[in-house]
DNA sequence: TTGTAGGCGTTATCAG
DNA sequence: CTGATAACGCCTACAA
């Protein structure tokens, strides 16, 4: 079944067939309905690879994460998803772990696939070496690279990322000016947004106390009992804090976990912030206080950006979108 | 850059660079050696859409769900992605939202994209009313069909399911033997999974106490608040209840919110067994009791099944895994 | 407004 | 073992 099918049951030849197909240039409407009844009565569907190969394009994307079971990723792919099919795209979607050898393989991979242009849902993806990062870079010289939650500076990336630095910055002054000095600040990886989210604690720090405890700052094991262990860990060793920012939610609700355990009283004791404002936020017991980045937002705007980039129009190279706290119980500002 | 320019370049036919690139007809060493060379050189890529348009494929599986943003489908998302990536294949994701009408466009544009295979992940796709599913059933005659946690009957649809029935059954009945006779059974949506589990639950009563009671069966807002409500609304209309059954982690968080803002204790006055046993689970207090159904497991052996169909073996077309019970802290047994 | 013919980059079938 | 050549199905000048 193809496009000779349908001329000749028409009655027309293959390029009106086509005409009618792609729509554009002129055809009589009487034509133009025979064609499309016929179609119809087919069942005809235009064959993808034939006209990809004409075109070199197939309408996708791909959608490159870490692990798209992770709840921020997850929501992030979904709504990249759902806004690239709303402009006619479809999506690949290409998880890659964490090891940086895999992410390479995989994006070149996707590359050829002849894809229309790259996602990358960055948080964990771009490395916090910057020779690490030459791969996407060199990416970029094929295809439009979109970053969320990244910033790499170079013709045809575009990055599309909100605010950490000061929506951490805002946090850690709302506890500070509450009198909650020994703040514990921790995070999983050493990605882009962990690092931003880092310095706007520190530059927090330095600006109203003039000092910065380094012990205070710690990589930590993202899953929940991980967390748990290693502030009680911290805690027998000495270690005296009355407050944590956890750069995701899942490590603010261990530290939940670990104040239950030594019975401390949340937030008196302890007040915790978390980070995305995820499902995990009320879900815990006290609900999580949490910085929410906005994903739906930050979906599609990547998504507008990258639609003006492939029809040429200016688009800017990056986008910044702010944050906000929201306050539940694990503080009380 | 294309198959002549590597054939030139390499003083050879196209016929042998196309032997060389999918290498299984004979090419003498040396010439294998010096075309892959050339192709090193030039940084050749095969063209996939012509390739498509000749052997009309281009190892894409198709997966459709819901919404990959509900824990549940994310995890089998990620893990579908993964094991269909091991075995050569890509992934066309595909979120269609709850709406019969727009899962059966995306369902038409997917075919309409050549793909090799469909995998549907089940829970919140099949509907109950069998006439909704004849388009998956239509479907079937152009490509194998996946389902996980559904069940349809049909040559090309191959199903991988928990034993959902056996799993609340059991549930159930270990909740009736300690004496807890009112329980409430609460799920989301008419799917085939959750028609499984309500009757699990049915037949335990049945079993156990020859008695049911209709007001004790409650469809329920997927969200922890909705739940909660809900919850607190029966309560108050006079409804006794002592147990939850919920056909979803989030619903049983939801319960233990109930539980909170009622001051009951959690298990002496209400056990809550909730399922998926997904990151919710152990994020909320009391963590709780969850039925494991082994996303993963469901995962890979759904592309395990799959790429025998693929290869043309004998592969079966309904396979049941067991899921277990994993207590926590809001039931005592 | 419509039709003809060439090209897109592979793979596969024949001969050699 | 290797090479020439015909598909594969569509799009698009160019011609009519």
């Amino acid at each position: 079944m193809n496009i000779y099918d349908v001329s000749e049951k028409a009655g027309v030849s293959i390029a009106t067939v086509s005409r009618v197909i792609n729509g554009n240039s002129k055809v009589s409407e009487k034509t133009k309905q025979k064609v499309l009844r016929v179609m119809e009565e087919l069942g005809y569907t235009p064959n993808v690879f034939a006209r990809g190969l004409g075109l070199n394009t197939m309408k996708t994307i791909g959608i490159m994460c870490a692990d798209s079971s992770d709840p921020f990723l997850a929501n992030a792919v979904y709504y990249l998803e759902r806004e690239l099919r709303k402009n006619g795209y479809d999506s690949f979607l290409c998880c890659t772990g964490y090891e940086l050898k895999n992410k390479q393989n995989y994006l070149k991979l996707l590359l050829s696939k002849r894809i229309d242009a790259l996602v990358i849902v960055g948080s964990y993806f771009l490395e916090a070496n910057t020779k690490d990062n030459t791969y996407i870079m060199e990416a970029a010289d094929e295809v439009p690279i979109m970053l969320m939650n990244g910033n790499l500076n170079k013709p045809n990336i575009y990055c599309t990322l909100c605010d950490d630095h000061q929506a951490v910055y805002d946090a850690t002054s709302l506890l500070l000016n509450q009198g909650k000095k020994d703040i514990l600040f921790l995070y999983t990886s050493k990605s882009y947004s962990s690092i931003q989210k880092l310095n706007g604690f520190k530059a927090a720090l330095m600006d109203k106390l003039h000092t910065l405890k380094e012990e205070n700052i710690h990589i930590c094991p993202a899953t929940i009992e991980g967390t748990r262990d290693l502030l009680l860990h911290l805690s027998m060793n000495g270690l005296k804090f009355n407050a944590v920012i956890a750069a995701e939610d899942i490590l603010g609700v261990g530290a939940i976990k670990y104040a239950k355990l030594k019975g401390l009283s949340i937030p008196e004791d302890l007040s915790i912030i978390g980070y995305n404002n995820s499902l995990l936020a009320t879900c815990c017991e006290p609900e999580l206080t949490s910085v929410d980045n906005h994903v739906e937002t930050l979906s599609i705007t990547t998504v507008n950006t990258l639609m003006r980039v492939l029809n040429n129009q200016k688009a800017p190279n990056k986008t910044t979108i702010s944050n906000d706290l929201v306050e539940r119980y694990t503080t009380n500002f």
